[in-house]
DNA sequence: CCAAAAGTGTTGATGATACACCCATGT
DNA sequence: ACATGGGTGTATCATCAACACTTTTGG
């Protein structure tokens, strides 16, 4: 049977918070199309790979990070999307963990952190990736129990509402927002343990609990 | 540059609301591999055309039919999906309006609604594609305007219940359901006309307004 | 008149927001 | 003592489920 060829890559859209930002991974391209300007990781699917392992083996390589969670996103194959040859790209979203930097992999060197408001005229069309990709974080925070991606294993409810802070851009108040989500049976197993902090009340410690649906939902709605 | 050849599909997941059934559009394969077996339509992508394009052809190909929405699903690309050669499929939804019956088009003149209870054992991976669109669409139902895909130009608030109700599998309340869609803006937009009905009072004719989100969402938990 | 389906009003429960207030720690 | 941030109580408001009720047609 003829059909026509393609190439099939992975790209991912890893997303952290970072101080007050949500910055995503960026690495520097070495080479022409578009050589210098900075762009998504990812690389090609190998023959005998499905899609997903192609994805966790792209984001181990370019990282040594923790991944909190992957899922796929979406895939983009526009006939002229990379002018050497047809490609059509799997795009990925993965949430980390906030780590010190990017351990430099065997991909990418100078992969590091770019708060997302400042990532623009990526190449190809990964501009358009990466909004899906925030876009899709921020709806599933909604509903999901996805903000605890972006935590390290053990956690504050004051860290968490950070997550939500920083990936919405809004305030959200610190008693209703402890409220919901210790009334959330399963989102939240504590530790017991309590942390030191620079000048306040010790804050409990939680893991994330077995739930994965918010019921009901945290809205952020302006209203 | 050296890259591992794929093939690469559209599957679409074809769904309307006939009586009291939601179903999918299903063709019989009349080749090898799974000859005989139902399996949902589709094909490859040409070489010179985006993916969208490649699903809304497909979709003309295969039926005569109005499209009420179509939107991209998932990426399914396990290394042994099909026992010929590598093939990544990128699988679209489409919800159309009940049609009397799929006009046979040039690829499969058999093809036919079946009700997605019944759909099982088709070819590839078609099962999980199918119950991947099923979920989605059952979900978008909940926070998006798209249930009006499934009516025609012109429905009444009846008819609109009726698919939330199949869809879902779940009766709903007649008055409070009436007061929520015709209670949020832009969502439907009142023509003036009524029906004739078998034994009732007439109803209002709707078309579907401007809105694409519903906020609040209507909600399918049990409680 | 009666049946059937459209559409309205009202009520009690539930959840969201806003904010006053108390608790535990470092300096 | 007091600043800082963690955590609780409570009033007000919006929304929802439930259901009695009225309206408009066909037989």
């Amino acid at each position: 049977m003829a059909f026509p060829p393609f190439a099939v890559t992975v790209d991912l859209v890893v997303l952290t918070v970072r101080g007050d930002d949500l910055c995503a991974l960026l690495v520097r391209r070495g080479e022409e199309p578009f050589l210098g300007r900075d762009a998504l990781p990812g690389g090609f699917v190998r023959p005998d790979e499905d899609l997903a392992a192609a994805a966790t083996r792209e984001l181990a390589e370019e990282t040594g990070l923790d991944v909190g969670h992957l899922e796929q996103l979406a895939s983009y194959g526009a006939p002229d999307r990379d002018p050497r040859q047809r490609v059509v790209t799997v795009a990925h979203l993965a949430l980390v963990p906030d780590q010190p930097a990017p351990t430099a992999g065997t991909d990418a060197a100078d992969a590091r952190w770019v708060p997302v408001a400042q990532a623009r005229e990526l190449a190809f069309d990964h501009d358009r990736v990466l909004a899906d990709g925030v876009e899709r974080a921020r709806a599933k925070l909604e509903y999901t129990a996805l903000a605890t991606a972006f935590c390290g294993p053990e956690f504050t409810v004051a860290q968490l509402r950070r997550v939500y802070e920083v990936v919405w851009g809004r305030a959200l108040d610190p008693r209703n927002f402890h409220r919901k989500v210790t009334g959330t049976p399963g989102l939240l197993d504590p530790t017991g343990e309590t942390t030191t902090r620079d000048g306040g009340r010790p804050a409990q410690l939680y893991r994330r609990g077995p739930a994965e649906q918010l019921h009901p939902p945290l809205l952020r709605a302006d209203t």
